[in-house]
RNA sequence: GCCGAUGUAGCUCAGUUGGCCAGAGCAGCUGAUUUGUAAUCAGCUGGUCGGGGGUUCGAAUCCCUCCAUCGGCUCCA
């Protein structure tokens, strides 16, 4: 007999190597059907694998993350079973499961789109429907490498060369066996419905050297009705893509002729990103910034000097030649360089420091075109970006101010859910960074420290540090989930190195400082289309292009209109009148499209007893109310949203 | 940059296997209407069918090429 224990701490007997399935079936029928996979002392696996001493048992199910991973895992075999029934001669590199569905990179001898992924749906589902069990088969390296090497398979045994010796797994459901640790469900019919979603191009092992396979992203769910809402919930996520809100709502566009990946702020637009730029400007007064003015080019001597030029090639730099005097300018890729020049300017004492040096600088990437995306990925954009030069004692008080004003932007604006991740060196491979190993230590500890203070909760990447210092950034993800960083703090030992920067410390000796680069938006362009598709355009009253429109029932009260409109404009609340010649419900229906705050409705009865009818958008009628009222709602309502803690 | 898809009016889209001067709705303009809480009616304007080249008696439709956009990969704020 063996030992189980639950998560709940009970413990029971079985007879040794029962199976999780028979576990579950032990308990209840119910959950025998809804059980996808089990953790065993710590370690998912399938429900059919006996447990051969006592150990700790975890079922999952659809809701668990490991039980949709094991459901989805299966899928990708599933089509990968379909795929070799289609494509004969048909060739696989990996298929995981993801996030949310899977995908398999195949290389097909026949040209896959996405015409083709609806016959594939239809044979996954005639496979699946046939209950073909899963089965794990344990075999030897050289067994293993034998199996693929005459097949002439040169993804799975460059997958296997590179495996640790010992027991290699392999599963097969139905005509399809392939190499993979597992868990599996037990066989295909728990898979109901199924949507493969897209088709697209990926370098084996991710490296563009590399072939180029076809992967074939998919979703699939124990229940049709689960797979309907998925859709309609994409189609949603579809209407809040800030592309579309952009060009419906009139805040940006994109010119063929201008250039690829280069926005144009489109009058609200630019108002909204002014009324950012400003909350960040007064809350980094507070914090003892001092804004600065730096031009758009650099001599490229500048980029030499910052070690960038070499680091990251002529090509993704820019260049404006200017041959007659010898000389070459570079559009600027980042601001750091002019900062540190800033710095260098006079003479700096510990006094000094730290000296805040903030910037809405723009620069200009050469982003790979199959790159850009909306706002998101441009080749000209503005950073909020600061540089703080100080000295290495103050590091760790410095970032906790830093995370504190992400925060307090996060906290204002609504992001609730975002990720913090902690980038750190490479510990076996030091060489690769600049800087010696107790600055290191010191400043890898500051941001540690740091970050458990603001009680964040953070993820730790180690070798994706800058090879010139670690970085804390925090990300947000967009409509369909994609992930995008927005706020990073990037300690630097590297540019005060280059560019020789000293202070002078108590002892009158000269001391190097630490800089730290930190960009609380990240840019400009990105941190609006994420907004934007928070909001879904929704944004909130204090960044409203628009915050009222005044609505007249009819042309003879279009001068009382105005008088109101000019009232609320003078009381700083941003209104115009819809004047246009048009029935009310017109009126109401295309600037609730608009997604304008407030509308006020103005006719016989407003003008007689000086009021305003009030709609909030989304909401509805709120009835009148005199005009004074409205004033004082609308700014206590601003008010509370910039004054959030 | 790479793989795949797409590109018709400002926007959303029709346009069978190549065949009369390329269509619709919305937006815009003009006029009528003077309106009470999500689309008033009528008329009009608007397109080198992404650019260039080719095949053909004839191309939005077929082929080549370039550009842009979309979904990914790689890279990054």
């Amino acid at each position: 007999m063996i030992k189980i224990t639950f998560p709940d701490g009970s413990v029971r007997e079985y007879e040794k190597g029962i199976t999780p399935m028979q576990i579950a079936e032990g308990i209840s029928p119910r959950l025998a059907q809804e059980v996808l996979s089990a953790t065993v002392n710590g370690a998912v696996q399938d429900l059919t694998r006996p447990i051969g001493e006592d150990a700790t048992l975890k079922l999952h199910k659809w809701d668990d993350a490991e039980g949709k991973h094991t459901f989805w895992h299966t899928s990708s075999h599933l089509m990968a079973e379909a795929l070799e029934a289609l494509y004969p001669g048909i060739k696989f590199g990996i298929g995981p499961a993801i996030e949310s569905g899977f995908y398999y990179d195949v290389d097909s001898p026949e040209t896959i789109t996405e015409g083709d992924l609806e016959r594939i749906e239809k044979k996954m589902l005639e496979l699946a429907s046939n209950k073909e069990p899963v089965v794990r088969r344990e075999v030897s390296k050289d067994e293993a490498m034998k199996t693929y090497a005459s097949k002439g398979d040169q993804y799975k045994t460059e997958l296997i060369e590179g495996l640790e010796d010992g027991t290699i797994s392999f599963y097969t459901n139905g005509t399809f066996t392939d190499l993979c640790r597992g868990p599996h469900l037990p066989n295909t019919s728990y898979i109901k419905a199924i949507k493969l979603t897209s088709v697209a191009g990926a370098y084996w092992r991710g490296n563009e050297k590399n072939k180029m396979l076809t992967r074939i992203y998919g979703i699939t769910f124990p229940k049709k009705s689960m797979l309907d809402e998925y859709l309609v919930m994409m189609e949603e996520a579809k209407k809040r893509d800030h592309r579309k809100l952009g060009r419906e709502l009139e805040l940006f566009c994109f010119s063929q002729r201008v250039g690829q990946g280069l926005p144009l702020w489109l009058p609200k637009g630019a108002a909204l990103r002014e009324r950012l730029e400003n909350f960040l400007r007064n809350v980094q007064k507070s914090h003892g910034y001092l804004q600065v003015i730096t031009p758009h080019i650099g001599n490229k001597e500048l980029y030499v000097t910052s070690g960038h030029y070499a680091k990251y090639g002529k090509d993704s730099f820019q260049p404006i030649h200017t041959p007659e005097e010898g000389e070459e300018y570079l559009l600027k890729p980042m601001n750091c360089p002019h900062h540190c020049e800033i710095y260098r300017s006079k003479p700096r004492s510990y006094r000094d420091l730290p000296l805040r040096l903030a910037e809405f600088g723009t620069v200009y990437r050469y982003e790979m075109s199959g790159e850009l995306h909306g706002l998101t990925r441009v080749r000209g954009f503005t950073q909020d970006d600061a540089h703080l030069f100080c000295r290495p004692d103050q590091i760790k008080e410095e970032f906790i101010k830093v995370i504190d004003i992400v925060l307090y932007i996060f906290k204002t604006l609504d992001f609730k859910e975002f990720t913090a991740q902690i980038s750190l060196r490479d510990p076996n491979n030091k060489e690769k960074y600049i800087g010696s190993d107790e600055n290191w230590e010191k400043a890898e500890r500051a941001i540690i420290e740091a970050s458990a203070e603001k009680g964040l909760t953070t993820t730790v990447e180690l070798g994706e540090a800058a090879f010139y210092g670690p970085k804390l950034d925090f990300m947000v993800k967009d409509a369909l989930g994609r992930k995008w960083q927005l706020g990073t703090i990037q300690v630097d030992y590297n540019l005060p190195e280059r560019f020789d920067l000293t202070y002078t410390g108590s002892d009158d000796l000269q001391h190097r400082p630490v800089m730290i680069h930190r960009a609380p938006f990240g840019s400009m362009e990105r941190f609006v289309a994420v907004l934007l598709e928070h909001t879904g355009g929704k944004f909130p009253l204090w960044l409203s292009p628009e915050q009222a429109v005044v609505l007249p029932i009819s042309e003879k009260f279009n001068d009382y209109a105005e008088s109101i409109s000019n009232l609320l404009n003078n009381h700083d609340i941003r209104t115009q009148v819809d004047d246009r010649n048009e029935k009310i419900g017109r009126k109401i229906r295309d600037n609730e499209l608009k997604r304008i705050p407030y509308l006020l409705i103005v006719g016989e009865k407003e003008q007689a007893e000086n009021l305003v009818s009030l709609r909030v958008q989304g909401e509805g009628d709120k009835g009148s109310m005199e005009t004074v009222k409205f004033i004082e709602l609308v700014t206590e309502k601003v008010r509370q949203e910039t004054a959030k803690q």
